[in-house]
DNA sequence: TGCAATTAGCACTCAATGGGTGCTAATTAC
DNA sequence: GTAATTAGCACCCATTGAGTGCTAATTGCA
């Protein structure tokens, strides 16, 4: 229900701390126990960042990854898709997502017909949008709010705890 | 990958089509013939969102659900809520949820830790947050978009077609 | 009164996938 | 040469999402 996986936590936390060290070159044993994940999980996420460009590695003993690019430039969307794969275009929910950012703009039929049929569509669609937005350095930084919301305080259900 | 369930999809589309007939009766079966969706999965959205208040049921023939509420009080967090059960209180990642909005403030070292340990949570709590004060009212509206950016106009795709 | 359409509720199957592990090879510092 | 690392493949297992079957209860209507 709506969550991302293991990997991506996994990932997204070793690239936040990549981020934080630098050009430093960091193993992934280092990177897991430093938060305690399972070291060999973490280490199949970095595998994935690396394949997909996003992490430059350096082999043997004293080795480890450092990042490719700056974190800046790296955006959250980008990260998610290297560590979860690329959306499958079989499904509708999917095409919406291709065809906003991924590949072409060809079957906008397809889409326009799912926004109308899927308000949910409409929700993911513009969570997306926000990844793609969202670089790896804003996540790193302690302030991060993915949602910059100019509205109400909007009474939240804690007020009435 | 970051995805709402199917249930969620036919309820929330549900939702949707019932906000926008006022306080008609509509039957599952005329709401999933609308939308070409599966009548029996829609039918068992309508059942969770009844039992969770947000609906009201008339049994027998010529029956059907109607908002037991405004769809400008009704969120999309309560209807997901509802569709998808509540976040398991035992992963650290629901927790945070439930600390969020779900439940008392008890456990807060947990959630903080955990939100040291794993930005992912951050994200998953804003979207959510952005959830809980969206209704189903701005969900209905066809220029609805959860996000309200202030930053760059972004190409949307249905300026193209 | 009976029939048809509906909601209510339970249990079940099947396939997909996420989480995790095993194993081996290649590379490199010491 | 050894230990530590990345690289890559294949595999298992538990969970869960999607969908179906079935029966009961309710109610409008002929």
């Amino acid at each position: 229900m709506l969550k991302l996986t293991k990997r991506t936590e996994y990932g997204l936390t070793a690239l936040v701390h990549l981020a934080d060290h630098g050009g430093e070159t960091v193993s992934a044993r280092k990177i897991s126990q430093h938060y305690s994940l399972p070291n060999r999980l973490v280490a199949e996420a970095l595998k994935d960042l690396c394949r997909a460009g996003h992490l430059k590695s350096v082999r043997g003993a004293s080795g480890g990854y450092l990042l490719a690019q700056s974190p800046a430039d790296l955006t959250v969307g980008e990260a998610v898709a290297a560590l979860e794969g690329a959306p499958k275009s079989t499904d509708c929910e999917a095409k919406a997502l291709v065809s906003m950012g991924f590949g072409a703009l060809g079957d906008l039929n397809v889409e326009s017909k799912c926004m109308i049929r899927s308000p949910l569509h409409k929700i993911q669609e513009d969570i997306w949008r926000q990844f793609e937005r969202t670089t790896i350095q804003e996540l790193a930084s302690p302030e991060f709010t993915l949602l910059r919301d100019e509205r109400s305080p909007h009474t939240q259900l804690q007020n009435s705890a």
